[in-house]
DNA sequence: CCGGTCTCTGAAACCGGTTGCAGAGACCGG
DNA sequence: CCGGTCTCTGCAACCGGTTTCAGAGACCGG
């Protein structure tokens, strides 16, 4: 007891002094206090509660019983301190007011849990800037980082690898560990579809000009119709919103029987665009994303769409990571399938029905 | 330089050691090395980084120099251990895939950002005792926490704030620190523009059971509707999902000609629902949601809704717990306005135009 | 020229854990 | 019965900062 009337002169003391209207009197136990209770050393009582094979049964069980009584919680930042790890992951998203991210993050902090780790998080509102300012504000609390990065260049991403351990997310860099969703495959699916179903002229609305993720998208749209002698016309880039959408419907080409585009935003601007001009879904033109949002699920009509499964990617950073904390070397690219869900926006061509 | 070979023997070394492939030579300055370079001590070191009207101009120079050419990050760890803080908040969410609590977030870190600390983050998924453990692990390492839990019980919160500072957001409990937005006074605008509009008879979809701010509006509503000589019939409780709506607009008595529900998805799913029936928005029935997602203004029609402040409310609980921290006894609950919206899906009812 | 104040600096303690090392017994086989 | 191994425990160092305390000079007025 008289040890906190003491601590209450310290610069810690001074806090609880302030804050203390809301402590009452339950004082914080550290392992000393939890040592002496149980009458051994502080190395003991450490042992007991970390590595309890290193201490007799006897011995382990009356630390327990002396840390449980006295509310023990280890002292995180002293535990950092020895070990060198926090327990704490940096997760760098974009934004969060896309429900795109949202799983994702869950998905992380599900794995981190149980792992016993935390998330950091932080939004860089793709801003590569920001981003690289809290990056590395975040490195100096976590043991690694997750982010997911549509801007920020190839050799940052390099460099920040070399400094801290580093899971990229959606992004491929080189070697660098990544977790990746294999829209690329779901496209061709996606676009297989819609040549069996007999179009032949498709556009393709593009996303953000320095999105990774959307040259992919582009390359292997062209590359592939062209080899099936259909012809896929970019429209965009865009940004990536419902507005950008209702834009694109109307640079949209008269005679492009099947659109594509981009995310769910722009897909949702395309439908209510198209809607609006009298174009109707899928009779007059068929209508599919690259991702899917549940929304696409509700909208009249429903939207063939490329399910993602985000919340298994944030997930998966989280163990890559871990395997990177712990050392093992696999620094190889996780790909996540990513399949098309069909819907009623897609059906044949006018003339070939 | 011979420094770091011995490093390399210690436990934190070893951990370097493994994930050495990535840290190339270039290794973390501390303190000491900082005050070596400059020729001074660590004291000084220390006091002309963070107390720099302590030290000679001088020496304030050559340690800023000696620091910025070492690349000098101060441990975070060690600077929590001796200061007790560690610039770190907790932030409890229900879920992140309901788009509600995205802007939250991102107000919060963006309000975190601003004070040099950081978000930790974690999701209930609406379970009590899963809020709780998360709750406890995170006070571990967080200066505090924010909560927004409609789950959780008023004791159990009573007694967390009792341990640690922390903020609520969107729920009361007596004196607690607290941020709500006041959708009680926007609920009652609503109304009284419904009622204005003629309006008489009027039901309100209602959302989970054990939600607070359920039930806050429920008797808000109402109260005020007999008041003003109408009725507020309630459906429910129901889930707050699409679906969930679905089902409720079958449930809809044929004489009411408004439709408040307690979400966005649940009038996503009303909408849905009345349309499917033939019941058309606003002609047959008008439709308000008590809370505003981006995709109630895209709909068709355009629902009618309340906008809650959610980026403020969000920075506005960061700013609540600092002021926890730093000693202000402020436990006031902080009131946001939340002003209904009003679009196409509300109008007079039938036989009023 | 002297004592006192003021400014600046350094030594050392401290925060609360973890861990290397060594010593005390218990236990074992020869 | 003795030396050696094995199990368990404690001491003390250490992680990397912050802060107290006291001392060394510079400076000042009398």
């Amino acid at each position: 007891m008289a040890r906190h009337q003491e601590k209450v002169n310290t610069g810690l003391g001074r806090i609880y002094d302030l804050a203390g209207h809301m402590r009452q009197g339950t004082a914080l136990a550290t392992l000393l206090d939890v040592a002496r209770a149980a009458g051994v050393s502080k190395a003991t009582a450490s042992r007991a509660l970390q590595r309890p094979e290193l201490v007799a049964e006897a011995t382990r069980l009356r630390v327990q019983e002396a840390a449980d009584r006295l509310g023990f919680h280890p002292n995180a930042a002293a535990r950092a301190l020895t070990t060198g790890r926090t327990g704490l992951i940096g997760l760098i998203v974009p934004t969060l007011s896309n429900p795109f991210f949202a799983p994702l993050v869950m998905g992380a902090q599900q794995a981190a849990e149980e792992t016993e780790s935390h998330l950091l998080i932080a939004v860089s509102e793709y801003h590569a800037q920001r981003e690289a300012a809290l990056a590395d504000r975040l490195s100096e609390q976590a043991d690694g980082l997750i982010m997911v990065t549509p801007v920020g260049t190839d050799t940052a991403l390099r460099e920040r690898f070399r400094r801290r351990p580093l899971v990229l997310v959606d992004r491929q860099v080189g070697r660098l560990p990544a977790v990746v969703a294999d829209t690329a495959a779901g496209l061709t699916e996606l676009l297989d579809h819609l040549l069996a179903q007999g179009h032949r002229d498709i556009a393709y609305v593009s996303g953000p000009a320095d999105s990774w993720a959307d040259e992919q998208r582009r390359t292997a749209l062209t590359a592939q119709a062209s080899a099936a002698g259909a012809r896929v016309r970019v429209l965009g880039p865009l940004p990536p919103t419902f507005d950008a959408g209702i834009e694109a419907s109307r640079a949209l080409p008269d005679d492009a029987t099947a659109v594509l585009a981009y995310n769910s935003y722009l897909t949702l601007g395309l439908l209510h665009g198209l809607g609006a001009a009298g174009r109707r879904v899928p009779e007059d033109v068929s209508l599919a994303a690259a991702d899917d949002l549940s929304t696409l699920s509700a909208t009249t009509p429903p939207v063939t769409a490329l399910d993602v499964p985000l919340q298994e990617a944030g997930a998966l950073a989280v163990t890559r990571l871990h395997e990177l904390l712990d050392g093992h070397r696999r620094t190889v690219t996780s790909r996540l399938p990513a399949a098309p869900v069909l819907r009623a926006s897609t059906a044949p061509p006018r003339g070939r029905r």
